[in-house]
DNA sequence: TGAAGATTAGGATGATTGTCCAAATCGGTC
DNA sequence: GACCGATTTGGACAATCATCCTAATCTTCA
């Protein structure tokens, strides 16, 4: 194994850069200045800063796909599980206050730049949302498994956007009591009076 | 009244680029290209950038109060009201898969260039927030009124911004009408399965 | 010790950025 | 036609950007 440490370095400086400034505006000189680095140095580790980008993403999906499979593994209810997505909000309610959602900003900011990274950071969502597909299928929602997992997913990005906007946390909390009450409501008979109907 | 066709034309481009590309990926070349004007013609009318974006989201400020306010005018009652503007997902969901929507992503990129006209901006999420809660006090959810309108709000967004990131229409479409379901189980009790409810 | 490869430093490069200015042009009034 | 303020032009400006190169410095091992 050759030695990574500046490599690493590098990428989680710019993931946390990247997470709070956006990707276009973090310069080669933001990630140096944390790095404590040569600006030059990056050469030898990525011909671009695109790679870094990828490199970024590559790491948030590796980290993403880790916590979800370690959820899995415990010995829960689908239904415990998919609370445990909901209270990202909470657990994360600084940063999201401050920054946002990482997933859903980095998203929309590749969207708008057109960047060719758009594709992969998608990834992110679409981890969330098969293993969210998952959860529901095995609580015995298969037929609308997906629908349901990508209904969580909108509410828990609109939910960081407005909390991004406003800095409210009672906002926050109150709308993660709402998901819990809409997956009971979900789990409990097969028709949540406000979840996502099929509209003929 | 003095000649402001170039002006107009300058802040009518800007909204456009600001919309698709962002604002800071955005430059003075890339809305001169657009007016058809040389780069050094925006001192005139605007000394900085960040004047071009105060006007912008004034625009936009001015744009959705008309746009409120006429809907405000109509004989409906305020449940009609408020579909109106869930619909607005419907209406602009061509816009919205491209480039998601024009309020959020704005106050996400300000929030993360820590953007002085950030507050300003986010004066757009309240015009809708004192609008819808206009309505539900209007039919009689005086009580929680706010909170219902954060909620339609939150959901809005997360709404938008999956769409953009999937590019997905039958999406947009499916919760259009689980939020209409909501809203409609909204006027109906006054317990809401899935809406806010205050958490202890 | 000394040679070889891996890693880094520091600066050059050309392009692009927002800003700013002096000169040219336009529009209307005497 | 001559004048004057309003408007526009084209380019200068310093700064910053991503990129790239060469020389210096490490690390490793014979």
């Amino acid at each position: 194994m050759r030695d990574r440490t500046t490599r690493d370095d590098i990428v989680t400086a710019a993931d946390d850069l990247f997470y709070r400034q956006g990707f276009d505006h973090t310069s080669f000189s933001d990630i140096a200045g944390v790095v404590r680095i040569s600006r030059g140095n990056f050469y030898y580790h990525f011909k671009t800063k695109d790679e870094i980008l990828d490199a970024v993403i590559d790491a948030r999906l590796a980290e993403t796909k880790a916590m979800l499979a370690a959820w899995e593994r415990e010995e829960e209810t689908p239904a415990d599980r998919i609370r445990r997505f909901i209270h990202i909000l909470v657990a994360n309610r600084a940063d999201i206050q401050r920054h946002g959602c990482p997933v859903g900003t980095l998203s929309s900011e590749l969207a708008k730049l057109n960047h060719a990274a758009r594709g992969d950071a998608n990834k992110l969502f679409t981890l969330f949302r098969t293993w969210l597909r998952r959860q529901f299928t095995a609580a015995g929602r298969a037929a609308d498994a997906d629908a349901l997992a990508l209904h969580l997913l909108a509410r828990s990005q609109g939910v960081a956007t407005l909390a991004n906007a406003y800095r409210d946390e009672t906002f926050i909390k109150r709308e993660v009591a709402a998901m819990c009450d809409w997956l009971a409501s979900c789990m409990a008979d097969g028709t949540p009076a406000a979840g996502p109907d099929q509209d003929t």
